[in-house]
DNA sequence: GCCAACGTTGGC
DNA sequence: GCCAACGTTGGC
């Protein structure tokens, strides 16, 4: 099982509005970066686990864990005209962006900010607390994970 | 709201 | 294939 971070601005989509959704489930769509793609396409799997996080917002923070309920398929906003993820390139025939269904798994009693992420000599590596790091999905390793997840006890 | 960092686009 | 211009992300 394999670990990842996945970003989402709050005013958007918010950990919240994942565990109101109908199964607490919901598509990933959106992502339009093709690291970020690749990620989703080709490697993550049913039961990862993912890291809330809120970008874009006043307190940077993860706030909670999500899980894959389904591997990788067309990202159907990409054919909505109407949509603004629409894309023109991208077509049912020939898709060029993929999405995840994730489900959530637990909200954290306290979201650990980014300014706490940073000072964590464990997290060295990890992208989120590179300098000008705009990957909204990226690995996070087992130890980073632990590390991380031991701030929600 | 500012701005640095980065990805993408398109002319050459 | 290089690189300048442009758009976007995201922390502050």
């Amino acid at each position: 099982m394999a670990y990842w971070l996945m970003k989402s601005e709050p005013d958007a989509f918010s950990i919240d509005d994942l565990a109101s959704r109908p199964e607490q489930t919901e598509h990933w769509d959106g992502v339009r970066n093709y690291q970020a793609r690749n990620m989703m396409r080709d490697q993550m799997k049913m039961g990862d686990r993912i890291f809330f996080y809120h970008s874009g917002c006043k307190v940077p923070a993860i706030v909670g864990v999500a899980e894959v309920v389904k591997e990788s398929y067309p990202d159907f906003t990409a054919f909505d005209a109407s949509s603004k993820y629409y894309d023109p390139k991208s077509t049912e025939e020939n898709p060029r962006w993929f999405m995840v269904d994730v489900k959530f798994v637990e909200k954290f009693k306290r979201a650990i900010p980014l300014k706490q992420l940073k000072t964590m000599p464990e997290l060295n590596e990890l992208a989120l607390v590179k300098k000008g790091c705009r990957l909204s999905i990226m690995p996070v390793a087992d130890h980073e994970w632990q590390a991380i997840s031991k701030l929600n006890q």
